[in-house]
DNA sequence: CTAACTATTCTAGCATTGCTAGATTATCAA
DNA sequence: TTGATAATCTAGCAATGCTAGAATAGTTAG
């Protein structure tokens, strides 16, 4: 009876051929150029069955986006391990926000600018959204009162970082120096 | 000859329905709802003449934007005028920056999230544009040294702050206390 | 092994979009 | 009044997301 098993793997296979798919053209040609008839090609099926996967194409977004995030925490985890100090673990932390910003565009735009049905601090938060959230605070300050006021406000500084480099409005030249300045922010208080 | 002066005027007049008639349509049912199509029936023309006054979508988009960047300005410019001392300033500052993010969503979206032709750090850099900028900087320290540093750290801590909140990914409850966890990281250093 | 049934996949099409060529109408100078 | 120019419209293209209904493949019962 192994046949249901098999068509249940295959399904699995091509729903994340989908995704890759999606990504691999996103990261390379933008997300306006990742189309249904497009990664039907990719698959080689025709149009509905990506639909027999997906709702709509916001869904296929949402599902890299998640993919992003599981894979972003794992770096921030990463980093933070490595970790001497309390400041360098800050700055080590917020250099792998950054680059995996920088190195992802397409990735983190899903994540965070695209229209997606993710939604955070719900009941049903998925562990990727989480994930990411606890390796920041792990290493804002396990001791002080206000550790998620203060992660809240680390994330937002280097999501605000990402953004505005990604977008060419503030100079790439000075990143450390604006990585230390947020890193002092949070040692100081 | 007061032909051509009310032909010139006229055409401002109606370039500006346009944009003010995306702004509406995008404030209340966000930017996909404004096509094209929907714009000409607005200013009860056909849509060739839309193209007449902009060359595609996102022209009314950036033009929006600009918009946005001369009001954002003059609100951060208003906030950094009446201030007591140096952190009552900063504080003010970033209360405005995310009233007006909170404010109008699909102006601050058009201004940061929607691709545009706007371009920072150049040559041809609109004064919308550096007008914002010169107000957080002139709240964040005249005096020190890396005050360019300083401010695009804090407009990228803002600029996170108002993405995050907008997105649901933060407590709304707590925004006071990141914007004074911000204030007092630029105070200390 | 065949026939009927079911699940899977495809073809073909709809409505909507951004955008444009070419016809049509209004405007104005000679 | 006529002819030329400018302004505007009609009609249509190609591409998109998405879907109904036909066709096919796979599975099971007799």
């Amino acid at each position: 009876m192994g046949v249901a098993e098999r068509k249940t793997r295959e399904r699995a296979d091509r729903e994340h051929r989908i995704t890759a798919a999606a990504r691999l053209i996103a990261e390379r040609e933008g997300w306006p150029a990742v189309t249904i008839r497009r990664l039907a090609d990719e698959i080689e099926y025709s149009q509905p069955v990506v639909y027999s996967h997906f709702e709509n194409r916001d869904a296929i977004v949402t599902a890299v986006a998640l993919e992003g995030f599981g894979e972003l925490a794992k770096a921030l985890r990463k980093a933070a391990h490595r970790s001497g100090d309390r400041g360098k673990a800050i700055e080590n932390v917020a250099m792998a926000y950054l680059t995996f910003a920088r190195q992802h565009p397409a990735l983190y735009e899903a994540m965070f600018t695209l229209p997606t049905s993710l939604r955070f601090a719900e009941a049903d938060t998925k562990p990727e959204l989480k994930d990411g959230f606890a390796a920041l605070a792990s290493v804002v300050a396990p001791s002080r009162s206000d550790v998620e006021v203060a992660t809240e406000t680390f994330w937002a500084a280097l999501h605000g970082l990402a953004e505005l480099e990604r977008s060419g409005r503030i100079r790439k030249s000075a990143r450390d120096q604006r990585i230390a300045l947020v890193v002092r922010g949070l040692l100081d208080s």
